[in-house]
DNA sequence: CTGCGACCTCACGCGGCGTGAGAGTCAAGT
DNA sequence: ACTTGACTCTCACGCCGCGTGAGGTCGCAG
């Protein structure tokens, strides 16, 4: 069409053609991820045919997001497994969606309260944007957790969550707490059948939605619960003498 | 609960009530975006409650995905239209969840694909993406187009489509071009019936598939199918001189 | 006095190119 | 044969938002 096919394509031709920069090209020679099969002997880069279905690729690949390198691993390891690899990629975009959505949310509050006259005080900046105390629990829960397998399974878990998840969680996690104040309040031991089940809810509610519980796990969690200040509070809010009630209720059921 | 406020926080214990790092402050510093009031004799950041609420507003408009720059011109001066910048800042973020809603639909395709087993070959890939044609046509429409609100509309719908979509909508354009060869074939005129019925046909097409098509766009087109030796080859190849055809048809249509 | 941790200031590194600088190459026009 | 102008080449620094040391100082506890 273009009548171009002789031999090899340039830089300019090869750029034009794919709404890539020359630059552009010269940057995927350089670190290896696309080569030029062959040059002039005054060193002009002359792309064959094969090159440039390998530049399709790798322009369809960049706009899927996948990093340079990453591109470069798929496309020279055909034993690469690539639906892993979109599926990675397909979360990582689809968390980066989430994120963006929340953004507008946030940014139409901000403009609401704009346009209606009200300038952002520091309280309701709280409000749309999480107070200080959630973001100082991250904080400590990264520090403490951060490493861990199960921190990365959490956040990889609620990243994909939508608004509706959160709802059904926030229902579930009512639920599990609603049947460990109501065994307590029947005056049923923690290790009596009303706690043990309460318990095990409870195990299964992180387990599912979150992070793998394992029993040592579980119990380091109840130990948690009575240790740290913010959990007791957390229970002792919903019926005095919970925390504790749930501590002993999962020591039952995990000591067995 | 930590109970330090008698004259300005250290970096790290700003850090750790922000999750952010020690290096993220000094750099905060370094560009001028947040400079602590104090310092110690010493040379230690001393952050006071005034530096600590800027520090909020930092981290908010960075999530709202604000570059550092811009945040400092939305904080120091006060008089910057806040609004607005909420606004364009909407904007931006709408455009890229647009775009990344995009990815998802290509991933889920490629998914698809390669589930079903179907490694992506050249051909495949040129059908789910486009092939050198379309790229190229992509490029040099971006160059004439870029800035039209046909071009922005076309994207915006494409980028939506399903496989099932594109496969109705090739069959339509087949449909469409099938009316072209046929009128022509029978020795109607351009301005036949059967022609102007092409024509009209053609228009519909291209407004219900792509973007609002006005008369004098189509009149527009239709010279570009004359004077572009692309669509020239490709109304050709169905049939020689259909391009010609096709141009008078939709100049006798539109003349009208 | 000796640690230890938190702090300081450089200063280089990353990814994915943009953006020149300075020099050579190619095809066309004079 | 020479010039022009478009295209190409190879360095090599710049950008953004920090991460990640290196090497030294400061403050407090034992």
């Amino acid at each position: 069409m273009t009548g171009v096919t002789e031999a090899g394509m340039t830089v300019g031709q090869v750029a034009e053609r794919f709404a890539v920069t020359v630059r552009t090209l010269h940057h995927y020679d350089e670190i290896g991820l696309l080569r030029p099969s062959r040059r002039t002997a005054a060193g002009y880069r002359l792309y064959t045919d094969a090159d440039v279905t390998r530049l399709q690729h790798v322009i369809v690949y960049r706009r899927l997001g996948f990093a340079l390198d990453e591109i470069a691993e798929v496309l020279d390891d055909p034993d690469a497994d690539v639906a892993s690899h979109l599926r990675r990629q397909r979360d990582a975009v689809m968390s980066r969606l989430d994120e963006l959505s929340g953004l507008v949310v946030a940014i139409d509050r901000a403009l609401e309260a704009e346009m209606s006259g009200i300038r952002l005080t520091r309280e309701e900046q709280q409000e749309l944007f999480g107070d200080g105390f959630s973001e100082e629990y991250q904080a400590e829960a990264r520090e403490r957790w951060g490493d861990t397998e199960e921190w990365k399974q959490s956040q990889a878990r609620t990243a994909q969550y939508t608004k509706a998840d959160w709802e059904a969680i926030k229902a579930e996690t009512d639920a599990v707490n609603d049947a460990f104040v109501a065994a307590k309040r029947s005056g049923a031991a923690p290790d009596s059948e009303a706690g043990l089940a309460a318990a095990d809810a409870h195990g299964r509610h992180i387990h599912d939605r979150f992070y793998d519980l394992s029993p040592e796990m579980h119990l380091c969690l109840a130990r948690m619960y009575v240790a740290d200040e913010r959990f007791t509070a957390y229970y002792d809010d919903l019926e005095p003498g919970l925390a504790q009630y749930v501590h002993d209720a999962i020591e039952a059921l995990r000591a067995t």
